[in-house]
DNA sequence: AATGAATGAGCCTTCATTCAT
DNA sequence: GATGAATGAAGGCTCATTCAT
């Protein structure tokens, strides 16, 4: 008498997962084309036509434009994330962690740039349009946190201005995600050296 | 006899120089609209009707919106580095130098966050759009030239990292001015002391 | 195995078919206002409120203003040229043709002088839109083509000057089709009598 | 008593005079314009901007575009016609006149196909904007008058055909004058040659 | 589940025309 | 006489979204 429901229940949760697989499906086409276009000049149809898929299938998947772009948005938030946090893992005590961190975020400077450039895009439209404050505020604890990691294994310890050291490091990021952009690939290993210059003097 | 091409000459100076005061009006009614609603959510109409311009006039002093848009970013450089230098100008030596650049920054962001705001937003527009790249580099140029101006003052060496302080120092503006909008209204001392404790280890 | 590419490939066909259906259609709705207003006084929306077709669905099967004027224009050709040749068919031996040719124009003078004053427009049209001269192109020398045809039946010889025979008889047609305009309708005998008196000479 | 009245009368006559001679000015230069744009695609600020007027003195000479159109089309006229009508002055006799009239119009094509293209624009524009039908008539009346003319000076009897010996005539020259654009200059005597055998036919 | 046809509001831009100077 | 600043209606086109199938 109890198994129909459970029955029920899994057959929904076996629908919902098939739901998000084919979401992160069409939400990884469209990071592509936002990447190339940015917000401001990506159009549904852009997206639906480069992948393959029907502009009716993106608003089946997706109430509205902006649900599909915090749902891209979001896949960045897990990947990046999950790269740095499994890079610093290994490391421990100040010089293996600089040396770590710095490689992690030159390597994600030079491999990802692009997605990156989403980003900053899609943080700077949260600035004026509320719907995107959420995601980006909960990325944004995220890379505080991943800062607040790496200063513990560095044995420094984390008080007030933990937000502003991330802006630091969020500057110099940017910065040369910008300079990866307008002038071309740069060497992993100088972009490295850029950052170990940073964090010799914060920590 | 050569009066008349100098009567001729002056005439068309007027002329292009109340065009010129036509167009810093306009751009700064335009201001008010981007600042407000963010390049991606602010059309030519919505400029129009928050002053009382018809739409007409906007492409009779602008020949597209790029053009506008860029004119008026390019008035937020004159502003914006015209009160940084104005400031500087009378500081001198390590301290002195710290506590007005960090005061100026401060007030600056307290007073003019919405300025600001739209200036990252046409950045990263131009991360992705051509047209904006060139007035972009040149305002970044500029304020690179206002911390190399800081550096010098302050009896610190210039060298090859003065793209690098920049960035720093713009990661951690972009953060509080950020806080500004999305938290209201912070104390300017407070905001002057964090730019301080970066000085203080920068310098 | 084979079955699911010929399905889809079917499929795909209808689909094309069940387009150019839909196409056709609204070129047809289009023809009506062109042939009122003449090209360069029919804006897309004239064609949609006279059609009851929404503004966006003439984008949606054509790129451009252009691309459904070019498709009208085809239109006309087929009809046009259809009409001519059917009426040819049966026609042998310099009477018989210069009779069923004149018929013929008559005919189509005062049924369709309007789709005709839309070519001619359009045909001017060409000669300052390069858009427009390949389609016009296409169609004159599908006339010319009539021209020989009946040249040819008529037992006449073709040579060099065909082009210019066609001219001649153009020359009329336009002068005929722009009485029947201005003046009212015209008694299709007397237009036929004139295309004979002109046949007569030619041949 | 009655002298003011004429000084006043002269005074508005010199005053009409001198605006006429303005006016002409402007269509000649407004001509060039349409020439090269054709009627649809020029707009009033081209005209201004090709010379150097001012779009006020457009709208201060002309009520309306539709006046300043009918005004270069009258131009067209006067110019056309009276370089023919010179032409055939001095001849006299069938195979003088075939020989004055080829050349005459060989010529006209080879120098003034712009001029000629303008013309049939506006014509075809006629056809659907009853403003340009009293000119154009008008300007279709002297042409008949000149085929008149040739036709007399060449013992040629005169018949209810002669619009229809017009229609042919124009015919040709209007595929003569596309030809001259659409694949580059021509030798004048071969287009003279052309005109003499139609002539050769209906004489 | 998926499609893509259809919509209509909205965007940027152009233009003939008016009017104060 | 002449100018050109200003207008606002209209044009072509794009787009997120809806809906019948």
């Amino acid at each position: 008498m109890n198994e129909m429901p459970s029955k029920l229940k899994a057959r929904a949760e076996r629908k919902n997962a098939k739901r998000d697989v084919k979401k992160r499906q069409i939400a990884e086409s469209a990071i592509l084309a936002l990447q190339e276009l940015g917000y401001a000049n990506t159009s549904l149809r852009d997206i639906a036509e480069k992948s393959d898929m029907s502009l009716g299938m993106l608003h089946y998947y997706f109430e509205d434009r902006s649900e599909l772009i915090i749902y891209c948005v979001s896949i960045y938030k897990q990947q990046f994330v999950s790269n740095i946090v499994d890079a610093l893992a290994g490391a421990e005590g100040r010089d293996s962690v600089i040396e770590t961190f710095s490689n992690a975020l030159a390597e994600s400077i030079t491999d990802d740039a692009m997605t990156h450039r989403l980003w900053y895009d899609i943080r700077s439209q949260a600035m004026f349009d509320e719907t995107f404050r959420p995601i980006v505020h909960e990325i944004e604890e995220m890379l505080v946190g991943i800062v607040a990691d790496a200063l513990e294994k560095a044995g420094h310890p984390i008080d007030e201005t933990l937000a502003i050291q991330y802006a630091l490091i969020d500057g110099v990021f940017l910065h040369l995600m910008q300079r990866q952009i307008s002038d071309g690939p740069q060497d992993t290993a100088e972009v490295a050296a850029v950052f170990r210059g940073i964090f010799e003097k914060l920590l």
